[in-house]
DNA sequence: AAGGCCCTTCTTTTT
DNA sequence: GAAGGGCCTT
């Protein structure tokens, strides 16, 4: 069919191949998507499959959409019944229909990373563990590990003390998950291979249904995720992955870019297709991505070539310290957009760590121009988004703990520690969750059974706390999802509690509407799944698709996603690498692919960015180059900043680094530098221009004092104060 | 019970 | 240089 006119001759062989295994290897730019949703539509158009036949899995909630809708454009019927979404939220649906066999009700919530946390940490204190020697991060890391590879608390290892208290831990905090009736990330997709391993006729029934399983991305797939598949493909045997061992940067949650190999080995049969040609990028981004990742052994070796001119050199940009290297990025951001040689949607920064966004943020405000900010600092993360999820999924399930503890605490009511471990003490007593003596108590107050065992002012609290939700929860199971929400914010006092006249709180009320908008859009589903879905669905879908102001973005961010023009910043040894990885070879191996997905975004120009002063926790350190720019060919460079010959470099840190007062610290010991003399002109973002009008060392501090234009006589610590010095006046 | 202050402790990446 | 935890005060 004309639909497969546009495609190479491996592309269309991968599109087209005969039923059984294929395993597609594809490079950077090489058509990886397009041969996905072509296959998908081949597969409906030309061999008449239904969709509800078909199994696709991403690991991203824009892959799956991305997917759907091309996947739509080339299928003129409806995709309706195609199971097409993340493994997560598939493994989600897939436990939501046998909640039978399964130890939890339908209406189970996704525990994140923070209820995981508070969860892990209950259990540790309930163990009389010292929480400073079994830290929780570490303990939950172990955990989510030991389920990525499918090992129960029985199974966890336990040849010492620690393990031993680690298989404890893990153990009580499965139980207390249940009890919560909660599942985590690594839940989903453990519980679903659980269930088809345990169940063989649910595994055939879906080994049936699924007459052909696709995969995204498939070097990112950790064992369960392998084991799923396998588990899923075992009738027909139709399995298309696609992937590269190369771009495999997710090794901290568990991915095996070794699945690749034990494919191969499982499958000996399989057809395997390499797509080397890549079409994105110039031959010299190509040459320059190829020579940083040969170094790497253990890989499919791939032959990527580019077609397209040999294109700009690269630039290698050193410069004096990380202030000095978000000027750069931005001033250089602003001429390519200002000759229209690059549009601003076509721009992208990249950096290894969220942290390192913050500098170039504020010198993206102080140039004036937009931008757009991908993760970091999370819609769902925030306080106030996170206080009305907690009551929405308490009314959904009275079980969940994590989320009552939360709710009643906010706004405060008078409950304190206090009444809340009597009230898990008498839930204990009575063997039912906390959740359901609430309940009680607000149905019958004071003829509640549990009445008597609260002293007189914490019961009637709870009891005002559980007659609210039982409210909820009948509007929960009856009413619709922005009725629920609005008797939530009205019952619960929050908006009065958030709105407090600063320009804070309403920009924190503004974010509880922006969530009402979303509950709004789930009214015909309901309320499950919109908790399902806030849990499973991260900040990268929510941002904008149309603008057209550049993007800052984590390297790992950047992954499958492509930009005329970009900034890899921070190439500093500590940093890219990151210094937790300097002693793990395989760990360093990631590195260096996370620096080859970075390079492979770009089209047409690259950057790289360094800094040879950069602040690490507070004070700066210097830095040396990161050891993955030695690996690129220098006739493919130009170099520029501090290394340049000429001299001085192009860009100077005009404004210097406000550095906070340290009160631990005795003033004496730390001769402070008189930076302002009265007549200088100086501006700061909420007063804006004065002018220094004296300036005078005392107490350790430098004092001074400014007449502003606009506000009149300040008196100041000028540490504290953010002031930039605008002229230097007589 | 709640809010404020000071101290410590980290920092990778995220479905 | 932020954020959480512990301790103090109201």
């Amino acid at each position: 069919m004309d639909f497969l006119s546009d495609l190479n001759p491996q592309q269309r062989e991968a599109v087209t191949a005969a039923d059984g295994q294929v395993l597609v290897l594809a490079g950077p730019g090489s058509g990886k998507t397009r041969v996905l949703t072509h296959r998908i539509a081949w597969l409906i158009r030309e061999q008449r499959i239904p969709p509800y036949h078909i199994l696709a899995v991403t690991f991203t909630n824009r892959a799956a959409r991305v997917m759907q809708e091309r996947v739509q454009n080339l299928v003129e019927g409806s995709l309706e019944g195609i199971w097409l979404g993340t493994f997560h939220s598939q493994c989600a649906k897939l436990l939501r229909r046998e909640e039978d066999l399964l130890p939890f009700k339908r209406n189970f919530v996704i525990f994140d990373e923070d209820d995981q946390l508070s969860l892990v940490k209950k259990a540790i204190h309930e163990l009389n563990l010292d929480e400073k020697l079994y830290r929780p991060g570490g303990v939950l890391a172990a955990i989510s590990n030991a389920k990525n590879q499918l090992i129960l608390p029985e199974e966890f290892p336990a040849r010492n003390y620690r393990e031993e208290a680690g298989r404890k831990v893990y153990k009580l905090y499965q139980e207390k998950l249940e009890q919560n009736n909660a599942l985590d990330f690594d839940d989903l997709l453990l519980w679903a291979v659980r269930l088809l391993a345990d169940h063989p006729d649910r595994r055939d029934a879906y080994a049936h249904k699924f007459e052909h399983v696709l995969v995204d991305e498939f070097q990112d797939t950790n064992l369960a995720q392998y084991e799923l598949l396998k588990l899923l493909c075992g009738y027909h045997g139709n399995i298309f992955v696609v992937g590269d061992e190369d771009q495999s940067i997710y090794r901290w949650r568990g991915a095996d870019y070794h699945n690749v190999l034990r494919f191969e080995k499982e499958y000996p049969d399989c057809r395997k297709i390499l797509l080397e040609q890549n079409y994105r990028s110039t031959r010299t981004v190509v040459e320059t991505a190829r020579a940083v990742i040969d170094r790497n052994t253990q890989r499919t070796h791939k032959n990527l070539f580019s077609e397209r001119g040999e294109g700009l050199k690269i630039t290698l940009y050193e410069a004096m310290d990380d202030h000095a290297e978000a000027a750069y990025v931005v001033d250089t951001i602003a001429q390519l957009i200002s000759t229209k040689e690059v549009p601003g949607s076509d721009l992208a920064v990249m950096y290894r760590t969220n942290a390192q966004s913050r500098l170039l943020e504020e010198a993206f405000i102080r140039s004036g121009m937009p931008y757009r900010l991908v993760g970091a600092q999370r819609f769902y993360g925030r306080r106030e988004i996170k206080d009305v999820i907690s009551y929405l999924r308490l009314a959904s399930n009275p079980a969940d703990e994590i989320s009552l503890t939360r709710a009643i605490g906010v706004p405060p009511r008078g409950i304190g520690d206090k009444t809340l471990t009597t009230l898990a003490l008498a839930a204990q007593k009575a063997g039912v969750p906390p959740g359901e003596v609430l309940l009680d108590l607000g149905r019958s107050a004071d003829a509640s059974r549990f009445w008597a065992e609260f002293k007189g002012r914490g019961a009637a609290l709870l009891a005002d706390f559980g007659a609210m939700l039982t409210n909820w929860q009948k509007l929960a199971a009856e009413a619709a999802l922005p009725a629920l929400f609005d008797a939530i914010i009205a019952d619960s006092g929050y908006q009065a509690y958030l709105v407090d006249g600063s320009e804070e709180g309403d920009i924190r009320w503004e974010n509880v509407m922006e969530l009402r908008r979303l509950a709004f859009e789930f009214q015909e589903l309901g309320l499950v799944p919109f908790l399902e879905n806030l849990a499973l669905v991260g900040d990268q879908d929510t941002i904008p698709e149309q603008s057209d102001a550049p993007t800052l973005l984590t390297l790992h961010a950047a992954k499958g996603l492509e930009f005329n023009t970009v900034f890899i910043t921070g190439l500093d040894e500590g940093f890219l690498p990151h210094s937790r990885s300097r002693d793990d070879p395989e760990e360093m191996a990631e590195e260096r692919r996370l620096f080859y997905v970075g390079l492979t975004r770009a089209k047409d120009r690259l950057y790289l960015v360094r800094a040879e002063q950069r602040s690490g926790y507070g004070a700066p350190e210097w830095s040396s180059p990161s050891r993955f720019l030695d690996d690129i060919p220098a006739s493919l460079v130009t170099r520029k900043g501090i290394s340049e010959k000429s001299g001085k470099p192009a860009h100077k840190t005009e404004y210097f680094t406000t550095w906070t007062l340290d009160r631990n610290r005795n003033a004496s010991q730390e001769p402070v530098e008189m930076k302002y003399k009265a007549g200088m002109r100086v501006k700061n973002e909420n007063w804006g221009e004065g002018m220094v009008v004296d300036a005078r060392l005392q107490d350790g501090e430098e004092r001074i004092d400014v007449f502003f234009d606009s506000v009149g006589f300040k008196r100041l610590i000028a540490s504290m104060a953010k002031l930039e010095i605008i002229g230097e006046g007589k």
